[in-house]
DNA sequence: ACCCACTTACCTGTAGATCGGTAGGTGACG
DNA sequence: CGTCACCTACCGATCTACAGGTAAGTGGGT
């Protein structure tokens, strides 16, 4: 009964760390801002996670977690899946706000994210050029292999976020996605 | 003399302040390892800038100063151009890193350079329009029009320069670039 | 049913740093 | 003599983290 209490604990504190990092970055979040908004001090959350890194690496392992859970297995993806994935991210900007401000700040030296995001980004790519394999093979329209459209198609992801956090009414990120697929699959109907 | 050795002053602090950005972001900036930098204390520092975002606005308008000086104005920009923008960046990942580091966090709520950036690419998406207009005229080969595919080309170049920053061996950031440009053209030779 | 040893889930208090910024100099130079 | 370019001396606010306490369980033996 305890260990349930915990651990439901420990998944508000999570959700109000994602929050906070959302709002401030993870430098700029504070534990004691985390604590407040789930009713704690400060130390009570430290009881929960020993230091501020050991909460933001239990950020990132539930990302993981969530990414890679209910047939979302990075192996299963099709790009229609991924256009429903912008979809939905379009639909939670908090989200997308906190993993956006992250892999920011991971690009400076030394931050406790940056391993992961590098480490990601290797598999995300592999992922996404086994999607394109999947979806036209060893060469698609363009002449493109894969491997060298992966990166492409994983920086539009990226680089749509960025431009549409900073202003929802000037891109409609889903849409410009398909309009990225349309290139990639050379469609050259007129939208 | 003074006057001229005060300027000389500003410059170098704002060249240790893109520095220090780029390895702690603004956040984690401090001035006073700002001013060490440049041989100063902290609160010589402020003769100069009087706050912290004083400085950050600083650096931000000499970027601008930068990027529309020499020629370099967005409006004679041509898509072969911005290929060799890209190749001189890859030589410079300092400066892309304080910017990358930057655009993450002002993706925060209330962040200092918020507004800068929301107002910037406004304005690269319009001057990418163009430069794909010049290019291709009203619709590119793929039947999308320059309006859309500008944030496609804005956002390939910032993603790239994430996966570049996190992992230099894993992208190849100007043949990833001219790939995308090869997208865009719809030419389907084989590389 | 009850006591006891132990754990869990917090809290108060505070040490120890650091940070941005203010106030008020001082010396060199024009 | 006045102004510029700094510096020393602080201040108040944070922030992370540690120490140590306490109240409320929890489980086993009797």
């Amino acid at each position: 009964m305890v260990r349930a209490r915990s651990e439901e604990r420990r998944a508000e504190i999570l959700r109000a760390a994602l929050e906070v990092i959302a709002e401030r970055g993870y430098r700029g979040a504070t534990l004691g801002s985390v604590a407040e908004r789930v009713g704690l001090t400060q130390q009570g959350l430290l009881h929960y996670f020993p230091t501020k890194e050991a909460l933001l690496v239990a950020v990132l392992q539930e990302r993981d977690r969530w990414d890679t859970s209910g047939g979302r297995d990075r192996e299963n993806w099709r790009l229609d899946l991924l256009e429903s994935l912008v979809e939905y991210n379009a639909m939670r900007p908090g989200i997308v706000q906190t993993f956006s401000a992250l892999l920011g700040e991971s690009v400076t030296d030394e931050h406790p994210a940056r391993e992961f995001f590098t480490e990601r980004y290797g598999q995300v790519r592999s992922s996404m050029a086994d999607v394109l394999r999947l979806e036209f093979g060893e060469r698609l329209p363009s002449g493109l292999t894969p491997e060298r459209a992966a990166p492409l198609l994983t920086a539009v992801l990226d680089g749509l976020q960025y431009q549409w956090l900073l202003d929802p009414s000037a891109v409609d990120m889903p849409d410009a996605f398909r309009d990225f697929l349309r290139l990639l699959r050379g469609d050259d109907s007129r939208p």
